[in-house]
DNA sequence: CATGAATGAGCTTTCATTCAT
DNA sequence: CATGAATGAAAGCTCATTCAT
């Protein structure tokens, strides 16, 4: 239980996000992380200020972690088109294999969770920025937005992901194939200037 | 005070959906209802069964706005095609119109709300299959599955809705050509099999 | 559901008793007895002034059966010293075969039901009297008093009914020669003062 | 406030003996105590996990003092019949004298207040093994089981302490004397296999 | 750096009861 | 004779947070 300086913070970052993947964002409270942590509830406060700014940090972290996978992908080589498409199976697989974590840094409420400060705001621009680059490139001469075209795409993937979790898709579709279809569909939007 | 029957419970019904609005559903207690509307928490549990009913309620109502909205669309006149178009467009307005209601009807985690009736699921699947009837129809011969490709549109709606709602697109962005960008996209759909 | 003068009354009355019998005394609500006899709460007030007053008459209709099935054997004929031994067992078949009246005439704190009515209280000193009366015959020449022994008596049955009710009896103790065992004691009351 | 660690604890422990003896265990409530022992309701739960866990701290207590009580009488010098009857004195003694303790360990229904956890039985069962143990004394040589006959005396003291305590015996009976009977009832048991 | 003690506000729900009709 | 509507009080419990040490 000795903890080096830092050792207790990340700890209880862990553990928020233990929580939050096993139980669900209602039932994460300052008290059980503590005691998952092995500290009291008063040492959280060392670290953060508040229960927002524990979930704001936690948010960061989920930003960046959705920016190095989704980097990953936008830096491999080859065909742009081909890099696309999986820029958003890498966004849909990275939603549905961290449920709680696509939760709170997209979902939940902002007026749940306290506004996200802006300064960390740029971290969230940067992931759709990843899908402007790469819709530019493969886009070729356009003047349509590569932004704007971006955030089409991510409102399918976000919908995508955010009704699958939630589940309130039709039971009798299957899985794999909506998803296969939502990103075949995604893919047409670079066809957006050409009709 | 001296109210007509079911005049309380009307005004349960839409306090709740003005808290929600202004507050977030985790904001919503039977307390703050019952003080806005200016009875006692118990009286609301004359009208429903618990808190869950009430929601439960709520849902259903939304459901059956939404429902005869798209309905008109979905029964006009003309080119199926045109049809869908404005089926993409009226669903884009309910839920920034009616966000109280989109917010329980396709946002709240079903952890936190007890799952919807399952005799009143019909209810909200409606809404999906006026969708899968006009893509079929403007389809024509096809192959896929009509439910499958509502879905894909759905998710792509739902999407941009709560994405807006939660306030997460980028300010720089125009919200109205942004909506028209996604029913644009949207209608894309219909070339699904054509290549 | 066409009711005579009177039934209403008997009906609550008896669900009452049924639902202390099945669910105990704490689960007994107006709403609960009004359900189960199929009137509201509101008309329960009708025939009894309150929860109190319904429970007292329970109080008294369970003092009555038990009188009558004291009675009876009472009444019997042959030894005296017999009767009184079959007077024990009466009583504590009573007492387990009717666990929840037994609660409210004998264990429920007075301060928790208000007290028996006075008048009402005669009721049940009866049930004393017929103790004490079989003991007075079986006794024969003697100074001492048979309201007093029979006091004794009805204290160690007390205790033995109790006790079994409220399963706090050994568990490796075999109930059946436990009663055996207190009625043999409460026989040897009447060696009294013979030593 | 000013208070050492523990105070609050023991505070607590003695306002609810105290309410529990005024008003019945049904009138207990967290927010009672906490009001009468000057804190929050809150802060009870740092020292009793549940209100059944403050009750069952009790009925733990009361079963160390009357043990202590007991055991004090059960270890003299001397004539056991005459440690047995003064056993059962003590008995009845403590019930009179401790009414709030008297009425958790030995008449509130076990569905209101959760079963007394097993590992705890023990300290319950050591009581009776108190009777037990003296009777086996007094007794000889003999095949009757002293714990079924400790219960027996136990069921017989119970229902003169009960009876008392919940002032359901005959107005016109002296306390003291009753007690003196039942005592010289009690001591009868040791003729249990002579005749 | 960390804690133990405590708080105040809040939660959903159930209760016995009343009153106008 | 009976009801529907409503109430006020209370229940056990959990929460994020603070503060002196």
């Amino acid at each position: 239980m000795a903890r080096n300086h830092g050792d207790l913070r990340r700890g209880i970052l862990d553990e928020a996000r233990g929580i939050l993947l096993a139980e669900g964002y209602a039932q994460v409270s300052m008290r059980k992380i503590a005691s998952a942590v092995g500290c009291t509830p008063t040492s959280i406060y060392l670290y953060f200020e508040s229960k927002d700014a524990l979930f704001h940090a936690l948010i960061e972290e989920g930003m960046e972690r959705l920016f190095e996978q989704l980097a990953v992908v936008a830096g491999e080589e080859g065909n742009p088109q081909h890099r696309f498409r999986r820029l958003c199976r890498s966004f849909l697989e990275f939603g549905l294999e961290n449920p709680e974590y696509y939760e709170i840094m997209f979902v939940v409420h902002p007026d749940q969770v306290a506004r996200f400060p802006s300064e960390k705001y740029r971290k969230a621009r940067r992931n759709l920025q990843l899908f402007a680059g790469v819709l530019a490139e493969a886009h070729g001469d356009d003047d349509s937005d590569p932004m704007a075209l971006a955030s089409v795409v991510w409102a399918q993937l976000h919908g995508a992901v955010s009704l699958t979790l939630s589940r309130r898709l039709d039971a009798s579709l299957d899985t794999a194939s909506f998803l296969d279809a939502v990103v075949a569909q995604s893919v047409r939007v670079l066809q957006s200037t050409r009709s």
